[in-house]
DNA sequence: TTACTAATAGTCATTTTGACCATAATTTGG
DNA sequence: CCAAATTATGGTCAAAATGACTATTAGTAA
């Protein structure tokens, strides 16, 4: 006789988590949904998300649901802020506090579970039409996002550990959706001080190959400390 | 005989508010605090707060909580975010939504109310010791204000409608905590092209009257659009 | 060997900044 | 009425940052 699974835990019944993945892959950007697999919204995609613990903090809730129903583990989730309009949510009142963060989809493998039946990536501009208010929480994310990305470093956890200066520089064109001129944002960035020269080169292209950087966030946290001010 | 107060309405038991309005006032930047009246910190000075109605907003919680121990009413409360650690507050699981605002305290008397006896503006580096997370709160608020006093004119929310430049520069020092060159403030703040210059003086002063100038809304948000970038 | 492609370096006029200095307009005390 | 004090307001000037380009270099591919 198979049992209903139960929860080993109280949990707390008002407030719920989801979260907001955002990725840059194959020059677009992407956010993670998952399939549920349960609830009043079975077999609809929707932002990962559930119901907090009793006995975990927010954060620690955000990260375990987020790798119960992705898998995605191991990232820096910061917290958005709560959302709690009247009728959010069907069935009761429900307050949730959104998360994000902002990984390279490649380095994650997908492993839907919990109360998912499926996690996948979605184009920004394709996602399908989203329960609750998620399409609300998910358009705030994605201006904060595009805020982010020009006065903090962020972009640079979208990149391999080393990346060439285009790479970088194609990654901001994505998402501030304008071009860029090439030597003035190299000029911009090396002035910064922030991007440590590797001796490798970048291989397999046929052209020159570019050097290639990493960033120090050593570098970036001692700069900061200084007053300094990211700007792009 | 005396009844205990009931509220109205049902209430959520597990999401809390909390308010952080900071204001300035003679040359000083001041938080506003209720001493509690009723409740496990009982004659403790707190943050305003209190528990969301099961049938109001968050953001409707905020206002309601604010105007009902403090008097302070018609103002706009941003979210800042939810604060969940695990023990924050000492009898059951609670996460508290904090909401930010920037007023002049001249402008509100304040009438203590609801289960707070008292309320009061603390200079910020004055405030008593607080319960639960508040000094917590408090302090990811203030570093909330001064990043946002520096790249959003809502410094402006401080001053009279008409102000002079040095007013404002006072303002912005304060909040900053550094001194700044007037002929380059003045400089900066004129070429933005956000204020307008009163046809009325300064009155009252012991020496060369400065001219007033107002903030436009109106202009601010025309440049918004056209990319404009508010940096101090 | 010669296109082609992208990397990397540099130019130059314009704008912005930071640190000052100078003068103007008032008020107040003698 | 004059001088001293005080703040307003408007400059200067060199240094730094920006935006729009141009030039050269290194490597690939045909």
């Amino acid at each position: 006789m198979k049992t209903t699974p139960q929860f080993p835990y109280k949990i707390m019944d008002s407030v719920s988590i989801d979260c907001l993945l955002f990725g840059f892959n194959e020059g677009a950007l992407k956010i993670l949904m998952v399939k549920h697999a349960e609830g009043i919204s079975k077999g609809k995609w929707a932002l990962p998300g559930g119901w907090i613990n009793y006995h975990e903090s927010i954060d620690d809730a955000a990260s375990r649901l987020l790798k119960a129903l992705t898998g995605v583990s191991n990232i820096y989730l910061e917290q958005l802020r709560a959302f709690g309009d009247l009728n959010r949510y069907p069935t009761k009142r429900v307050v949730t506090v959104a998360y994000f963060a902002l990984v390279k989809p490649e380095n994650y493998a997908l492993h839907p579970g919990f109360t998912a039946s499926d996690a996948k990536w979605f184009e920004i501009q394709k996602v399908p039409k989203l329960p609750y208010d998620h399409k609300k929480i998910m358009d705030f994310g994605f201006g904060h996002l595009k805020h982010k990305v020009r006065h903090e470093p962020i972009g640079f956890n979208l990149l391999p550990q080393k990346f060439t200066l285009l790479a970088l520089q194609e990654l901001y064109e994505a998402i501030l959706g304008k071009p860029l001129d090439k030597s003035n944002f190299r000029r911009k960035l090396m002035n910064m001080n922030l991007l440590v020269l590797s001796k490798e080169k970048q291989k397999d292209v046929s052209h020159r190959a570019a050097a290639l950087y990493s960033f120090d966030k050593k570098i970036y946290d001692r700069l900061l400390k200084e007053e300094f001010n990211f700007e792009l």
